[in-house]
DNA sequence: ATATATTTTTAGGGTAGTCTAAATTTTTTA
DNA sequence: TAAAAAATTTAGACTACCCTAAAAATATAT
């Protein structure tokens, strides 16, 4: 009864909802998702009603969407997908962490509970994607672990990179230019008041400076 | 110009027309393609014109359709990919043989020519699919083995088995079940001129009844 | 508390791919 | 070689997803 297959247009509204409502499952506006799914309001509209007719999530004109528990369950499994493959392209194929995105934005939507489970243990039940985004388990549990914006340590602490906020492969690249990968030990030498940029130490080793705009998106784990 | 994005649809429509349309390049009829497609001759009607428009098929109406250049290229590569996507299902996540053709029929339309190429190198270049299909190479060159069906071998002949003709699970379980896998060495011991079934000698060791049904789908190689 | 601005929904329509029923063309049979 | 049968195409329609323009509801500002 309720394994009536999503479409991949329905499963990306599911993720992009997901992601909108954050932990803890606020509303997520119609102009939001129109905004993300790079389509316009009124076609949002129409995918709303039918995710609503369909049980996946919560609908009330003008009031913004929820995802249901049913919704939740399939983004989850939407987002255990996109992550595993992931994985698998950065650790076995040889991808950067830059290159695997679009790719697996479309590996997502392949059905098979089966080939999911496999691929699991093939790659030894990764925890973290290469983004260093959590990956949900078999059962659909999902723990985002609280990581801390680089923008909130202070001069002479020593974090470690643990993930991005912005997964866009500009960025990513220039982190790889400046040596920021995840797991990195960074320092924080110095913050200039004026524009919050930073001067931070890489690995003990080479320091650098790094602007707001990259720190805002940086999440880092106090030791 | 060439470049433009082919459906999901129109690539399985261009595979399903190369297959029927055999070594020789037969026309494929409508009803062949209705069949193939578990779809009605009217929404085959419609699509061959979309095909054509494209430049991806010769189509003149009621005579049947064949593959241009343009249009054989495009097969191929889903072919690639539908057989390397096969290979590493069987052999990197432990699928069977029997288990792994809807998923690829999936898989194949996922774009990205590094992907493809990325993924055959993590095979090691494989040249044949988990059935003893062959694998185009990177630059879309299929040469397809001329194999010989185990109807016509002969009593006291000693061959190889190299690949199936039919791709149900049903047949290559049979096959699981009987101990026929790809490599194995059948002896024809004798031929029932009633039915047509033989009696086979897998590896040197153990003789079974194989019915005509089954040696008709059996592709082997003379040693 | 209105007026204005913004957001969202509705109305009407388009394309891709599918369908059934009817018309047309080709093939087979007598 | 003409009638019957089979194959194919055309006509008209449906669903999924998307669009623009207009209407309606909500939020903001005066
Ligand atoms: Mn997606
Ligand atoms: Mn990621
Ligand atoms: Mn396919
Ligand atoms: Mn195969």
């Amino acid at each position: 009864m309720t394994s009536m297959q999503n479409s991949f247009t329905e499963e990306n509204y599911l993720k992009i909802i997901h992601s909108l409502s954050g932990r803890e499952g606020v509303e997520v506006s119609t102009n939001a998702l129109a905004e993300s799914t790079s389509t316009r309001a009124a076609s949002v509209t129409d995918m709303l009603r039918k995710l609503a007719d369909k049980g996946l999530i919560h609908y009330k004109k003008y009031q913004g969407v929820r995802l249901t528990d049913s919704g939740e369950k399939v983004a989850i499994k939407v987002i255990r997908k996109h992550r595993l493959w992931e994985v698998f392209l950065v650790e076995k194929l040889g991808f950067g962490w830059d290159e695997v995105h679009d790719i697996a934005e479309e590996l997502e939507h392949i059905p098979s509970e089966i080939l999911v489970e496999k691929l699991d243990t093939f790659l030894g039940h990764p925890r973290f994607d290469p983004h260093g985004d959590p990956i949900p388990d078999a059962k659909g549990n999902l723990t985002e672990p609280d990581y801390t914006i680089l923008t909130d340590i202070q001069v002479g602490e020593k974090v470690l990179m643990m993930g991005v906020l912005d997964h866009a492969p500009s960025f990513l690249q220039h982190l790889d230019r400046s040596g920021i990968t995840l797991g990195a030990v960074i320092e924080v030498k110095e913050i200039n008041e004026y524009d919050k940029s930073a001067s931070v130490q890489i690995n003990g080793g080479q320091t650098l400076f790094i602007s707001l705009e990259v720190s805002k998106n940086l999440l880092v784990q106090r030791r």
